[in-house]
DNA sequence: GTATCTCATGCAATCGTTTGCATTAAATAT
DNA sequence: ATATTTAATGCAAACGATTGCATGAGATAC
């Protein structure tokens, strides 16, 4: 058996009482007291007991990560497991921990969710997505619980504690990069509406043509979703075309790849015919045929903020919900040229 | 504050005892007494409080998950998700929870493991990797703790349980594929020779060789390591070399893409110059182009296994350790040629 | 009809903390 | 010198389960 509490008080000769008081730097011990105890812990190598003390202080220091669920690909983004060290990094020192929470089908994670609210094992959560008519996040509003969101809120946003990319300027500046390249025929390619990360940066990509008076053609845009295995005809077709884009702003890398790909069958090459700025800088991005120019996201960073935010929050009930932008750059390599 | 056992005695007309033992479906009770009480925990939406019955049971009905500590591009497989995944879903059904111990350094995860040990906050572990000489693992068996290994075991093989690809198979299977094409000069790719799954491979590769005797080239083979950010020059040269390899079996299909884009760059193009097969079957194997084929080790199913065999194995002590081996298969796409 | 044995259930202690309240001693006020 | 406040600590009751042991009611044996 571990050494409890019982045995630190019996060696520094206090009660159990003063011994938890004493980790809790609780101001109405004295000072020689508390040194006597700790002097006990650190003989004795005493922590205290993790669900001892989470039984009794009605709280599991807990944080429970919410994986999307999706098909493969989402998961290759890299920037899931960067999320999740940048969370843990900041958990570890704070003394909490993560569980994870994933599931084949939404109502596989909906089932683990309720079951740990329920059993206690969890009070607080993280999105590590966000998504247009989720049924997680509905949930999570309606049941009022505990949760920040690593992207942007959708709904109550006054509400609801989020750490995001500021994608609206994200693909605005990837767009004005390309401008500033010279090009004027700027594509775009992103996912289903839903993802709002990709229909921000979308906007942002708009929003430079609209500064610049540009026109926007609107079949130089496309919708992937979850679903395909591989670019549709459409962008075939439209790499064909007299009047092709000379440039595109893509909104993650692994469409990246799979637009070089692309071009690579019809006879393109890259930057030479096409530009590509792609957003994550994930992996992908260096280990790709050129290189591709992206738009570096910290994922890290991300993760960390939104614990930070969490247990902020936790340890301060009625806070006003935080919304934080965690600031992004533009990773230069070799897949956009001067026009 | 949530509904406890006693409500449910109190519905059922019984005592908090029985309705615990009901709960473990204890022999003892008659069918009818734990009828009523299941009617009751139903109506009331019952579950029972993870911590207290924790504490009680002197247990925690939690695995951690130790990942690698290393650089970036590790984490880029998809794998380690995969195999969570895989973990969860076997995890979610049998009422266990998972919790991630990630760290920057080594000392990091070595701490946090420390600490989730002496809080009681976890009485067992999945080390989702292996490697040679790593601190953490000799922690894990210095300290007797319970774990499973999804790797090779290096040492005290018989009292490890282990989850693993037959690598040396695969690794086999692989280099024959290319000598049933055609190939005779066969080169490889893999990892620093601490990485057992790489070892394994290459070793698999020799054995196909001496059972065609077909003589090695060392200069054939290249080691990778963790940070180098791209290929060596070596290889550069190996390929503009007249007797350069026709074929090339690599580790992962990161080095896949990275060896192919190296073709590019030396004005070789896949397959027609030079064939690739390589391993893990991730994004990148379907992504790149042309698109690689990969021998696939069935991560999710790879990690369901381990978790299988941790909670077995805790809830039936000293049960000798298992070794178990997952089926790879071969995924072919267009990498290869016959030659 | 009493003794013995099952079977099903309840009692109460336990797991290791936390925390409101009581207690004591010392310090200050009168 | 007594009354009152303050500071530091301990007592004991939670928290919500689990589980060894006792108990009581039937069933079986003699």
């Amino acid at each position: 058996m571990a050494i409890t509490i019982r045995d630190v008080a019996a060696l520094a000769g206090v009660s159990p009482s003063t011994v938890s008081r004493t980790c809790k730097n609780n101001p109405s011990i004295s000072e020689e007291t508390k040194e006597r105890v700790r002097a006990a812990m650190a003989t004795l190598g005493y922590e205290p007991n993790f669900q001892a003390s989470n039984l009794a202080s009605q709280n599991s220091r807990t944080i429970g990560l919410i994986l999307p669920v999706s098909e493969r690909f989402i998961y290759a983004n890299s920037f899931f497991l960067e999320m999740i060290q940048g969370i843990n990094s900041y958990c570890n020192v704070h003394q909490y921990t993560t569980t994870l929470i994933t599931g084949q089908t939404e109502e596989e994670v909906l089932q683990v969710i309720r079951s740990m609210v329920r059993t206690g094992q969890t009070d607080s959560f993280i999105l590590l997505y966000s998504k247009q008519k989720d049924p997680i996040t509905d949930y999570l509003y309606s049941e009022g619980l505990l949760f920040a969101m690593i992207g942007k809120a959708y709904q109550f946003a006054n509400q609801t504690i989020y750490v995001d990319t500021d994608n609206i300027l994200a693909g605005q500046e990837a767009t004005e990069y390309l401008y500033q390249l010279g090009h004027r025929r700027i594509g775009y390619i992103g996912y289903e509406k839903a993802l709002l990360f990709s229909s921000d940066r979308k906007y942002g990509y708009q929003l430079a043509h609209f500064e610049h008076g540009l026109p926007m053609q609107e079949d130089y845009s496309l919708e992937i979703n979850d679903s395909m295995k591989k670019m549709p005809p459409e962008l075939s077709d439209l790499l064909k075309r007299p009047d092709r884009p000379t440039a595109f702003v893509v909104t993650d890398d692994f469409l990246g790849v799979s637009l070089e790909r692309t071009c690579r069958e019809c006879g393109l090459t890259v930057p030479e015919d096409l530009s590509i700025i792609s957003f994550n800088n994930s992996l992908f991005a260096q280990m790709t045929s050129p290189p591709l120019t992206s738009i570096d996201i910290n994922s890290m960073q991300l993760g960390a903020e939104a614990a930070t935010q969490i247990i902020h929050h936790m340890e301060n009930p009625n806070l006003a919900s935080t919304k934080i932008i965690v600031p992004h750059k533009i990773v230069m390599r070799e897949s956009c040229r001067q026009i």
